[in-house]
DNA sequence: TGGCTTTGTGTATAGAACACACTATCATTC
DNA sequence: GAATGATAGTGTGTTCTATACACAAAGCCA
């Protein structure tokens, strides 16, 4: 027998979707589920899925991330919820969507069990998307982009500790354009967000970099 | 026979609710319903109700404002949404909140059929307050304050034309600190955001002022 | 030891933010 | 019609921040 679930009023159906972003040979990346079936079905689409019942929204995309992709324990913000009539066909949907960031090393798509269809593609090279999700996207950009100008968001695409070579390398490829190394040193050393390890990394034949680390990891600061 | 839709699996019941921004008296307001049943019956909450099956959540939270309060046509802005399992004790509640921004001239309470309960409140004198909407209202507010520095917001406070007098006023009262009239005036003319109407404006024994205008209005521009 | 590659550093200039005080205009009162 | 009281309107000097810009240091390798 088939459960069912009634009510006076009708309810719409609740996901969380998340756009999980990374920075992968030197560009912008994001992550993608193969739909397997209609609608959209071969379609890209963001990993994501029904709320449950007793279940916080964000531990909601949590779980659903963990999920489909296998990736845990990362930077993760509610960006906008989207629930406009007919964005899917089938059923009225609200979608509480939030975006992540990861380190690119720390991904283990592998890992996880449903992840065979998980896959990386850069911003520019995006294949067709299911539901509005191209829409979505591009407001996540936007938002990962106007808050590199005010917050320490764009740490939380590097491993715990960094040098300055790599961290303005994260600045100019999410701006897409060049730095002064000298004026960006001054500037990130100022806002008394990092602090040097003493130790050096060595990466090439050429001279060894500062590692530095972040004053208050796992936090993402509201800077000026 | 009380109607009743099914589903496969449970589904959540998705309201909007609306935190109302007006300036009185000098000072920053909120407009709050009265509770008139349970649970929290006689608190105070914000407007807003059960989203319909068939719209858009935008257009549930401008319904649910003009039936309640008799306000429309105002700045409405998504702020964020409240999931917590157990917020509302009877029944799971996702709640899509928007903010708005009015003129305290154009308000006219009076004039909504379910507005008797309807009211202004100072955000330092609220009443006790339903659900969790304490914390929404601090989000709000929060928000509203961190928008006044990179973008339009405060004009939304104001009508059509306005002095900037009056509109150093919003910004005084939204910051709760004085700012200087000279500096205040440089700042906001170098936006190309306004323009003088040519009229004058008579406000008392004194020196009239000149009367300015949004050189977009409608619109709330991201400066810098 | 010379060549290649990336790291690391300082100064000068332009622009933005800030502190600060007096005159102008109107209404009211005597 | 002169004095008073209240708000509107205006400029300059100073400090801080943002930007432009070039060369030496350290390691690897041949």
């Amino acid at each position: 027998m088939i459960p069912s679930f009634c009510y006076r009023y009708p309810h719409p159906a609740v996901t969380t979707d998340v756009v999980v972003f990374t920075i992968r040979d030197q560009r912008l990346q994001l992550l993608l589920i193969r739909r397997g079936g209609e609608p959209f079905q071969g379609n890209g689409a963001l990993p994501g899925g029904f709320l449950e019942i007793d279940e916080d929204l964000e531990s909601c995309a949590k779980r659903e991330l963990e999920e489909e992709t296998g990736i845990s324990g990362v930077f993760l913000e509610q960006l906008y919820t989207f629930g406009t009539p007919g964005r899917d066909p089938r059923e009225r949907v609200i979608s509480v969507i939030y975006y992540a960031l990861v380190p690119s090393t720390r991904l283990n798509l592998k890992a996880a069990s449903d992840a065979a269809d998980a896959a990386w593609y850069p911003l520019d090279e995006l294949p067709e998307l299911a539901f509005d999700h191209a829409d979505i996207i591009a407001l996540a950009r936007q938002r990962l982009v106007a808050k590199l100008n005010y917050s320490t968001i764009a740490f939380q695409f590097l491993e715990e500790t960094f040098t300055l070579s790599e961290l303005q390398s994260v600045y100019e490829i999410l701006r897409r354009d060049q730095l002064d190394k000298r004026n960006f040193r001054k500037w990130i050393l100022s806002l008394d967000q990092i602090r040097e390890t003493g130790e050096m990394r060595r990466n090439g034949n050429h001279r060894p970099a500062r590692v530095y680390s972040l004053r208050h990891p796992e936090r993402v600061e509201i800077i000026r």
